[in-house]
DNA sequence: TGAAATGTTGGGGCG
DNA sequence: ACGCCCCAACATTTC
């Protein structure tokens, strides 16, 4: 009998162009694919509550996929370390195969692992597939790892397209016995009392085909005004990706070959896509700062921000995690991520501006409630977001720029449609007054019905003295 | 992938 | 006709 090769799937949930899957079929031994939630590992960092509900429904969708070649998912809850193991010696396992992952942790747990099952004489091979260029393949001059974007992904374009895609397997050969494994709903990733993501299936589709979906839509129009649309949060204009992105649904360069077969005759759309591609940059540049400097996970990038005096008042967190900071753009984020797991990315740069310079509360916290609410919550692009937001950051945004969330509104929600979804109690202020209600003359305030204080917040900061706070907390650090 | 303060210019009202 | 002022509009610098 034909030794098996457990598959264990991690941020990969996906069938097509995975290497180490198709390694594994190419072995000509039958694969187990197996999928451990892994709650220990991570420790602080172990995956959110809305990404939770995301995971549950991607597992679903893999299972399914699965099923369809006649194989099934095992389950399995528990430290990696110990579970994959377990699980190799339960079927004979001559080997283990996974994708790479960047997080701080891995590399200790893959050395745990890889000891543990070479010791038993069972193989661990680790493959890429989960970014467009490793990160062994990118560095200076000096070979000293990029620390500014532009830079980096013009080094990064430079080694050349990205491969082809890999087909996705026709079939799969499975062993002849499989471990026995939990039910998905043991895993008890949907919430409970109350289940606050009832209607998030109505918003959402995860899994593979919700991903390709996801990038056809965007393929098909919104792509062709992405430099200007992007920024305006009423728009249909971003590819809302990441969550597929973060759980490895579909691969970095699957959608790098989409884009470029969509978009490649027409130079204008070509400047359009480039834009769209260089996001994809910017998803590599965080990941491989995550990979060369693990400690940016709690610790500023640049060491000066080290004794930034913070000020960590939770009355003004918890009017910002509310979506009631009396400044309607804010308010409308924070809401939007608060009911549908999601917010967009302009609004996610002004809120998180909001509370790390308005508010002058630590990015970390504001890290670790996004990391918890966001359906796409991934740890290298949420940890480099708030780092550049905050100005600690590498190639961070400097610490002078400072939004004005008033203007932002103004600007990207020009008519107002993104604050009048997300805060229905301002929907019945004119357009003029609806980003800075509590300066609205008294009779267009009860023309709306609107009562500032009671119907909602006033400003809780005012504009111009926190910004001038804020300017002279980061000149006492320099 | 800023905003505010400050500087410059030029048209128009006005005495 | 001319100088003066005001103030948009735009440009530059400063944070």
């Amino acid at each position: 009998m034909k030794q098996p090769i457990v598959y264990w799937f991690r941020l990969d949930l996906r069938l097509d162009d995975l290497p180490g899957l198709q390694a594994a079929i190419d072995s000509g031994m039958p694969v187990l694919p197996v999928f451990v939630l892994d709650d220990d590992t991570a420790g602080a960092w172990s995956t959110g509550g809305a990404s939770r509900w995301w995971l549950h429904h991607s597992l679903a969708s893999l299972q399914a996929e699965l099923e369809a070649l006649g194989a099934q998912l095992l389950l399995r809850r528990g430290a990696a370390s110990e579970v994959l193991p377990a699980v190799a010696r339960e079927c004979n396992a001559a080997a283990v195969y996974c994708s790479r992952m960047h997080e701080p942790w891995s590399p200790a747990m893959e050395a745990e692992l890889h000891d543990t099952l070479e010791a038993e004489g069972i193989a661990f091979k680790r493959f890429p597939g989960s970014l467009l260029f490793e990160p062994e393949r990118v560095s200076t001059g000096g070979g000293t790892p990029f620390k500014v974007f532009t830079p980096f992904w013009k080094a990064c374009l430079a080694l050349g397209e990205p491969a082809a895609p890999l087909q996705r397997p026709a079939r799969l050969d499975i062993p002849d016995s499989v471990p026995r494994g939990l039910s998905l709903a043991d895993l008890e990733l949907r919430p409970r009392n109350p289940d606050w993501a009832a209607h998030w299936i109505d918003l959402w589709q995860p899994g593979s085909r919700g991903a390709s979906d996801a990038v056809s839509r965007f393929l098909a129009g919104p792509v062709a005004d992405y430099d200007e649309g992007r920024n305006h949060p009423a728009r249909e204009a971003t590819s809302r990706l990441s969550p597929h992105m973060h759980f490895g649904e579909i691969s970095p360069r699957q959608v790098w070959h989409l884009a470029q077969a969509a978009c490649g005759a027409d130079p204008s759309l070509a400047k359009q896509r480039d834009k769209f591609l260089s996001e994809l940059g910017w998803r590599e540049f965080s990941h491989h700062l995550l990979h060369h400097f693990p400690e940016i996970v709690e610790q500023p990038f640049r060491e000066g921000f080290a004794n930034f005096p913070w000020l960590g008042n939770e009355d003004m967190l918890s009017a910002w995690q509310r979506g009631m900071t009396g400044y309607p753009l804010v308010d409308a984020g924070m809401r939007e991520l608060w009911q549908t797991g999601y917010m967009h990315n302009r609004v996610r740069m002004v809120t998180a501006s909001f509370l790390t310079k308005h508010l002058l509360v630590h990015w970390r916290r504001g890290e670790a409630w996004f990391r918890d609410t966001l359906v796409d919550a991934d740890l290298a692009n949420n940890v480099c977001g708030w780092q550049w937001v905050a100005g600690s950051g590498a190639d961070a945004a400097p610490y002078f720029r400072i939004f004005n969330p008033t203007v932002q509104g103004q600007r990207y929600d020009e008519d107002g449609d993104y604050i009048r979804r997300w805060v229905p109690e301002l929907a019945g202020l004119p357009t003029r007054h609806l980003h800075d209600p509590s300066a609205a003359p008294a009779e267009v305030l009860a023309a709306a019905g609107v009562e500032i204080g009671t119907d909602y917040p006033a400003p809780i900061v005012d504009h111009r003295e926190a910004r001038e706070a804020a300017l002279a907390a980061y000149a006492s650090i320099k």
